[in-house]
DNA sequence: GAGCACTGC
């Protein structure tokens, strides 16, 4: 454990400071390879926490800080960061700390589990909002969980936020939707305080700092080069320095799969040192032990060549890497608010992401990175940060958590990057739409403000509060947990005709949401036994994340006084229940289709049904979908067969205004 | 006939 300051005793002197920017000073702290909080997956796999928010606070505390506020999401800060302090020595002198917790339902089990390993009793309750006061008996006087309108006009006419106020963003992911909601309600409280200094501190600095390591070196010429894969191998096998492990980025699964076969070709063909390459792939599809290789130590006398996507950018931690070789390129998704429609493309990184990128390297030991484009592209044409994730999303549930975090007026909340007003205009349609708000754009009660409450996409939401209505809870918690995750299927690439038949075994008429239910009924029968998923193409992981989230939405629902029921087996119920989320994704066959084009009811979008849908090739005349992605064509994901009666049913007023003539017969 | 990554515990 390092050694901190007391008050009262010689202050030790940090070296933390990066960089001063016009006023704000910027503190490195991480938090997704170290620090206290861990990516999803790191914190699976290594428990070795790494003290850079230690390091941070130790210098907040030399400077006096009086107030810290911790962004953005994630349990791990706000629960520990407090604590934390305590050990710190922070605790005298009446400081104030805040954590703000964009959700509430986390911030509730947050604030209890606080309480409870704070060993304090939990202070009064004002709707989520738990306010401890003087309660720790250790003089740290108030934590407040900052989240909602009242308590940020209270933070801002707080006295005790004087002259320094630390914000803590983790911007291990460049400008996203929750950064940018914090940086707008800190930009408030500056305007409110304007005598006040704050300091930021984020991940995307720290990458900067580690690139001054690599910033004169010696890069790699090349053109930033569309086909990827193929220039990338001779830049890893130019790699002749005799130690450490390589780490390359590429863009998705099929640059990695090529790259991966073009080293082992070149290896067989020409005898040459490639041959004492261990070359791993790593993309988020792969199943959990083929992702857990590239943690095994590398054999003596080889070389581990890691071929990545982003994942590695942020989220996995490799300690042995030496080298990176980065292609500069990356997949991102572009929202495009009058179609609706979020595309998946192949773009350029940004000069953070480049950062972040070389300082995967030398981790253990002074490192290199390989650049495949040229210095000047890198000086003059790449763009400094990524484009928002606010402006390139669908921005439903961001506005459904603005609204939940007490700020009304949406269109003028000063974001740092400002969405487009169509993207705006769009999320508040469709909420308007679930009945989550109403004419005054205010949260309803109580469908608003328990679909806020719920921590999903807000159509999964509302469709499990629907399921109450259709008593079907049993089965559409089980359905909302699948879909919120990535897959439950595992990739297998190779094995094509054999996973095809194991899913034909769990394959409903109905669509992909009631094959999830036979596959969760199957996987519960078999005694969530991983032998079980291994036999049948699931990823056991998936599934007991499944059960998991099942868990607690079932103690949500508990919680709004609805209990539990099954359907048995009346899909008609639940399907009923799916729509009454997700109607205005809905869409039918096109007359006379040969190919399976479907068309959207709302912007009469050409969609295809995606290959790994049960119902691809079936073709049913009417389908809604849970969602689109869009790469060489726009494809639904997660289909299911309805009756366009139901469309009506679910939304009388969604569907006569734009379409009367809906029943028509096709 | 196809799948960048993350967040919620």
């Amino acid at each position: 454990m390092s050694k901190f300051w007391k008050p009262g005793t010689e202050r030790p002197r940090s070296s933390l400071i990066d960089d001063e920017e016009g006023g704000v000073l910027f503190v490195s702290a991480s938090a997704s390879s170290s620090g206290f909080g861990y990516s999803t997956l790191e914190r699976q796999r290594q428990r070795l926490p790494v003290f850079k928010y230690r390091t941070a606070i130790l210098y907040l505390v030399e400077n006096h800080a009086t107030t810290i506020i911790v962004g953005e999401t994630g349990s791990g800060k706000t629960t520990q960061i407090p604590q934390f302090l305590k050990e710190a020595g922070w605790a005298e002198g009446g400081r104030n700390i805040a954590c703000t917790q964009p959700r509430r339902l986390a911030v509730q089990s947050v604030s209890a589990r606080v309480a409870e390993e704070m060993g304090v009793k939990l202070g009064e309750e004002v709707g989520y909002t738990i306010r401890f006061e003087d309660v720790t008996n250790s003089g740290v006087t108030m934590i407040k969980f900052l989240t909602d309108g009242v308590l940020l006009r209270e933070m801002m006419d707080d006295p005790l936020l004087t002259k320094y106020s630390v914000i803590m963003v983790d911007e291990a992911h460049e400008r996203s939707i929750s950064t940018d909601i914090l940086l707008g309600l800190l930009k408030k409280i500056q305007r409110r305080r304007p005598e006040l200094r704050l300091i930021i501190s984020s991940a995307t600095i720290e990458a900067r700092s580690m690139s001054n390591f690599f910033h004169d070196r010696k890069r790699n010429q090349g053109d930033a080069a569309n086909d990827s894969a193929p220039s990338t191998v001779p830049a890893i096998l130019s790699v002749e320095e005799p130690v450490g492990d390589i780490l390359v980025f590429l863009t998705g699964q099929d640059d990695i799969d090529a790259a991966v076969q073009l080293i082992n070709e070149n290896a067989l063909d020409h005898r040459s040192h490639s041959s004492g390459l261990l070359v791993l792939p790593l993309y988020s599809g792969l199943s959990r032990s083929d992702q857990d290789l590239i943690f095994a130590p590398t054999p003596k006398g080889k070389r581990k060549v890691v071929i990545s996507t982003n994942i590695a950018e942020t989220s996995l931690t490799l300690d042995g890497v030496v080298y990176v070789v980065d292609s500069g390129f990356s997949k991102q998704r572009f929202y495009n608010p009058i179609t609706d429609i979020e595309n998946l493309v192949v773009a350029p990184i940004s000069k953070a992401s480049a950062r972040q990128r070389a300082g995967r390297a030398g981790r253990v030991r002074p490192g290199k990175c390989f650049r495949l484009y040229t210095e000047e592209y890198f000086m003059k044409e790449m763009s400094a940060e990524a484009i928002p994730e606010m402006q390139r999303s669908n921005l439903v549930g961001s506005v459904i958590q603005l609204k939940s975090l007490g700020i009304d007026n949406i269109l003028g909340f000063d974001w740092p990057a400002s969405p487009p007003p169509e993207s705006m205009v769009r999320a508040l349609e469709v909420l308007y739409s679930l009945g989550v708000l109403d004419e005054d754009a205010k949260l309803t009660s109580p469908t608003g403000f328990q679909v806020a409450e719920i921590p999903l996409d807000p159509m999964i939401s509302k469709m499990i509060l629907s399921a109450n209505t259709y008593e079907c809870t049993e089965e559409i918690i089980t359905i909302a947990a699948v879909l919120s995750m990535q897959s439950i299927w595992v990739s297998a690439r190779g094995v094509q005709k054999e996973f095809d038949e194991a899913k034909l075994r769990f394959a409903a008429a109905e669509g992909d949401h009631v094959t999830y239910l036979n596959v969760y009924k199957g996987f519960i029968q078999s005694g969530k036994s991983s032998q079980w998923c291994y036999k049948n193409y699931i990823n056991y992981h998936a599934m007991k994340k499944v059960v998991d989230i099942r868990e607690q939405l079932s103690k949500l629902l508990k919680r709004f006084g609805m209990s539990l029921k099954s359907c048995e087996r009346d899909t008609q119920k639940l399907r009923k229940a799916i729509v009454a989320g997700f109607f205005a994704n809905s869409c039918h066959l096109e007359a006379y289709s040969q190919n399976g084009m479907y068309k959207t009811i709302r912007h009469s979008q050409e969609v295809f049904i995606h290959p790994s849908s049960v119902l691809f090739r079936v073709n049913p005349k009417w389908v809604i979908y849970h969602s689109l992605v869009s790469t060489d064509k726009h494809y639904m994901r997660n289909v299911m067969a309805i009756d366009p009666d139901w469309l009506t049913e679910a939304a009388p007023h969604f569907y006569q205004r734009k379409r009367p003539n809906l029943s028509a017969p096709f």
